[in-house]
DNA sequence: AATAACGTCAACCGCTCCGCA
DNA sequence: TTGCGGAGCGGTTGACGTTAT
């Protein structure tokens, strides 16, 4: 493919855009519109390539961009779709009205990735275990039992994560609680208070981009109003490195780790 | 007060994707 | 089916502002 040539060599302009170059791109799309980026420079009588006024347009002059700081909860939102999506900005920005893309990839690189890292660190010190017994199928030794590192609640709320509700006991939500941790990211929650008759829940990618919107407490009620053994994927999370096995059966304070589980979106890879 | 170091963010570059002829 | 060309994406750069020395 012919490349076509740069804006230098075109005799373009290139570099920061002036007040006056914005007010005729924007006078411009709001009377006809952005349907060809390449022709619309010239159209508009602007000594710019399409490209970089495409670029202006949908990172700068769109009218329902958001400017500003990002809040707390927009912060949270980028990192649980970073651990879920990776580097796909775009796909991020479309989950996130009035962001650009740019402008994550910008909050990731200076402001986020720094924070994940302090956590890290940070919980590091913080963890705690306990010992609970190994109940994977494929496992050869069953009775055999298996330490797991888990973040401590005070680490836990250093990355924002609330705390789980008092009223929320883990004898109201189960007896026992079987989590199995599958192969790409899958787990399978199995209550057995609750019969065990096949009831699925399978949570996609559009899950995550519905209930993110919505309010935590409603995805934990909804979650937890959903009787029989539930099947859902976690997107990766800040708290995988401290669940290392691939199945645990816990009795009590499942609801703590329920809730850090769902707010962070993940469980351990494989 | 000067300047070096660091942080932020708008803009560019080069590549891939996708629709269309 | 293939090739072209425009649009979009992610990585990177560099100008500018702020903070530290």
């Amino acid at each position: 493919m012919v490349r076509a040539p740069c804006c230098e060599k075109m005799g373009l302009k290139k570099g920061p855009w002036t007040p006056e170059e914005d007010q005729i791109l924007i006078s411009y799309i709001q009377q006809h519109g952005h349907g060809n980026w390449r022709a619309l420079p010239k159209q508009a009588g602007l000594l710019r390539c399409g490209k970089s006024c495409r670029l202006r347009w949908t990172n700068y002059l769109r009218p329902d961009i958001k400017r500003g700081n990002f809040s707390k909860e927009e912060e949270e939102t980028i990192i649980k779709l970073h651990e879920m999506l990776g580097n796909r900005w775009s796909a991020m920005a479309a989950r996130l009205p009035g962001r650009t893309d740019n402008e994550i990839k910008n909050v990731w690189h200076t402001h986020l990735k720094k924070k994940l890292k302090n956590y890290q660190t940070t919980s590091e010190t913080q963890r705690h275990s306990i010992t609970v017994p190994k109940s994977d199928s494929n496992a050869p030794s069953q009775s055999e039992p298996v330490e797991l590192n888990f973040p401590s609640q005070q680490g836990i709320e250093s990355l924002g994560y609330a705390p789980v509700s008092p009223q929320q006991s883990s004898s109201e939500l189960s007896s026992v609680t079987e989590v199995s941790l599958l192969p790409n990211n899958m787990a399978i929650i199995k209550d057995e208070k609750q019969d065990t008759s096949e009831t699925f829940l399978e949570i996609d990618e559009s899950f995550w981009s519905e209930q993110l919107s919505s309010e935590n407490s409603s995805l934990q009620s909804d979650f937890l109003g959903v009787n029989h053994e539930l099947q859902f994927q976690f997107p990766l999370s800040p708290v995988r490195e401290y669940v290392n096995e691939y199945s645990l059966n816990i009795d009590h304070g499942m609801d703590y780790w329920y809730n850090i589980f769902i707010k962070a979106g993940g469980l351990p890879e494989f």
